[in-house]
DNA sequence: ACCTATGGTTGGTGCACACCTACGATCATG
DNA sequence: CATGATCGTAGGTGTGCACCAACCATAGGT
C-alpha cells in the first residue's frame, strides 16, 4: 500500500490530485478494515443497497451498483455463506433470484457502517464542524454532477 | 471503467464514500487523458517533481514520490524514450543516476498540467468559487493530516 | 585490498478489479 | 411448441499497481 507521500509540491496545487489522494486514502482505510473480515467494499455496498431498497433481484442490484452481474453473483455468494443475505427464487419469474437482507445482515451492516464512520471521523478530524459540513455539501454536489454526466461508459 | 453509479443511498451519507468515489473519478479522468498518450499518473508526477526540486537521483525521486525504486526505473525509462528527461551518471558518486528535466519535458509538463486543470475544472464545475476555495483548503488540511500519520506502511 | 552497503536494473510475483463468453434454466411471443 | 430474449452462474481474461529477489557496478570504511 502506498497511502501517502511526503510532497510532490506543484501537484498539490491541483485539487484533482488532492481529491484523488484523499479519496484513495479513504477507500484504503475502510478497505483495510473490511479486509480483516475478508470483505470488500462491494459486500458492504450490497448490504446497504438491500437495506435501502429492500429485497430485489440480483440483476437489479447489479444495475443499481453498476457492478457486472457475474461479479454480483460472487459477492452474493459470500454474503449468503455468512448468513447476511438470503437467496430465494422469485415465484412469479423463476429465472430471477430475489436477494434479501437477513436480521444478521442488518446487524452486520450497522457494525460496518459504524466502523466506516470511525475511519471517516479520524480522516476528517483536522476539519472544524463547519468545514466538514461544507465539505460534505460540496462532495455531494460534485458527486451528483458525476452521475448526470456519465462521461464514458464502456 | 466504472466511474459512477446511480445511487447506493445510505452510503451517500458517508463522506468517506463520496470522497472515495469523487477521488476515483478524478483519478480516472486524468488517467484517461494520460492514457491516450500512453502515459500514467506516475509519469506526470515525476515530471512535476523534477520541475519542483530540480535534477536528482532516481533514488531520491523514488523516495519523494513513495514509489518503489524498481518501478521508478521503468517510469524514467519511458520518459527518457520520449526525450522529456535525461539520465546522467553522477560524477561524484558513479552509482547514482541523476535525472533532469529537458526543455521538451518542461513543455510537456505544462501541457499535461493544463489538461489536468481542464478536467478538474469540469469536475468541480458545480461549485461556486467560494465553495471550491473552501474545498481546496479542506482537502489540503486532510491531506497534510494523512502524512503526519503514516497510518500503515508495508 | 577486503568487506559491506548502496544505487540502479531486470524480470519476475501476487492481488484487486472490471470484463467477457458460454451455458442451462426460464420466460414471453407468435 | 418453437424461437428468441433474459436471469443467474461458472470459469477465464486483461490491466494496473505494488512489491520482491537477484544481480552488477560502485562507494566507503578499516
Amino acid at each position: 500500500m502506498d497511502c501517502m507521500e511526503s510532497a510532490p509540491p506543484s501537484l498539490l496545487k491541483r485539487d484533482g490530485y488532492l481529491l484523488s489522494k484523499v479519496g484513495k486514502a479513504a477507500r484504503a482505510r475502510v478497505g483495510e478494515r473490511l479486509a480483516t473480515r475478508r470483505l470488500r467494499l462491494w459486500h458492504m455496498a450490497v448490504l446497504a443497497a438491500l437495506d435501502d431498497y429492500g429485497a430485489q433481484s440480483q440483476r437489479q442490484l447489479a444495475a443499481r451498483l453498476t457492478i457486472h452481474p457475474s461479479d454480483m453473483t460472487k459477492v452474493v455468494d459470500d454474503l449468503v455463506e455468512r448468513g447476511w443475505v438470503g437467496r430465494t427464487r422469485d415465484a412469479v419469474d423463476r429465472r430471477r433470484v430475489s436477494v434479501r437482507l437477513t436480521p444478521a445482515g442488518e446487524g452486520e451492516l450497522r457494525r460496518l457502517d459504524a466502523e466506516a464512520k470511525t475511519v471517516e471521523d479520524e480522516l476528517l478530524s483536522p476539519l472544524t464542524a463547519d468545514a466538514r459540513a461544507e465539505l460534505s455539501r460540496a462532495l455531494r454536489l460534485v458527486f451528483d454532477h458525476l452521475n448526470e454526466e456519465p462521461h464514458e461508459r464502456t
